[in-house]
DNA sequence: ATAATAGTGTCTATGAGACAGTATAGC
DNA sequence: GCTATACTGTCTCATAGACACTATTAT
């Protein structure tokens, strides 16, 4: 019944999907490749693995070279294996979402661009399968909100619940009502001392997560 | 700020979690290693990645080779590259889920034995990282259970409503209402003209699932 | 008839959805 | 004052939890 497969070393790479909401849009870097094969199309910051670090440090390193931080959150969204993902190589991509909290990181001084991930699931200029990273990234995320605690990796420790709110709707694609919203996260979190304030109307309070 | 990176090929490969609801446990599928290292120790059912299949084509590969069937649903896991995760070489490992329908695979006639999950997370006699899947594996099917259609997939393609409640309940690992459960999936399901005979009880009719 | 499990009807408690109202900032 | 957004109270309706009841089989 064992059938005999040939032992042979396979290529391997991380992709990490730099995720952020930017306004009321859920946005991932992107990169124009600069070389043959699909010179200028959309790709995924990607990075070799090194020998003596695993995937996760992988990720992370990538990340920290792009945005400067010291500190990042990464999950893995999943593998990618198909024998012709790339057109030459046989390139197997583990692929990563880096969740950057919002209005933290500044990608035009960082020389990196985000691009809304539904202009790209629409788009006719990304690369390789690159696409299907993308939807899996929304759809993950759509599905997740609901019932973890994903929402906060998308705000600082410190954050607004008008904030978390917006990520929640701009993941779920949805508008909700901030009675309902609150009465449902109430328990999670708490109130500091703080105040946002500055905008033309009643500032509003600043929380940070129950222990 | 890029880094360079010694460039060489890590070793990967496939491993399939060959799951099934048994009685009313989550069993997956484990080998005795015959060798060194870990000689002894349980580990999960592995494959290499041929250059011409893709990586769901080698865990199908895997779990046709295993138990005969011609179709085998088969999700992914996750990927597990810890530099140290095994002893001896850097090899990295893409994990899969195999659903294997309840009543339907004779483990024993084809030469290999399920385990309990939850023994195998209590057991110090489990090779590698494989525990950490083990673990994974529970709290992912426990996770989606609730909201997605995972639990078909513990089921043949015609099954009853108490065995797919069990399905539930084994997954969530809480006793579930007749009454709650059929109103949540009434909507999903559709009946047959069959219902199963033979027990010393009402008989259960059998349900498909609805288009 | 008995035992055992399949399947149903329905009350109640909880939580989600909707909306109206009040509060507080800048101008 | 006006405008804009933060925040709160509460009604209603849908759904989940609990439990009592009936149905049908083998022995």
């Amino acid at each position: 019944m064992a059938k005999k497969v040939k032992l042979e070393k396979i290529a391997i790479e991380v992709n990490v999907l730099i995720t952020a909401i930017v306004g009321d849009k859920l946005e991932v870097v992107m990169a124009k490749r600069a070389e043959a094969p699909l010179k200028g199309k959309l790709e995924i910051l990607n990075t070799n693995v090194a020998k003596t670090e695993s995937l996760d440090d992988a990720a992370k390193r990538l990340v920290k070279e792009v945005t400067g931080f010291k500190k990042v959150e990464v999950a893995q969204l999943g593998t990618y294996g198909d024998v012709k993902r790339k057109p030459d190589d046989r390139v197997i991509s583990v692929a990563y979402i880096a969740f950057i909290p919002m209005n933290t990181f500044d990608a035009k001084a960082a020389g990196v661009e985000f691009y809304a991930v539904d202009d790209l699931i629409k788009s006719k200029n990304v690369a390789f399968d690159n696409k299907k990273m993308v939807e899996d990234l929304k759809n993950k995320l759509k599905a997740e909100v609901a019932y973890t605690d994903v929402a906060f990796k998308f705000v600082e420790e410190e954050f607004t619940l008008p904030d978390l709110q917006r990520v929640h709707e701009v993941l779920l694609e949805k508008k909700l009502f901030k009675t309902n919203f609150r009465r449902k996260i109430v328990d999670l979190v708490e109130q500091t001392e703080f105040q946002m304030v500055g905008d033309a109307h009643r500032p509003s309070r600043v929380y940070k997560r129950k222990k």
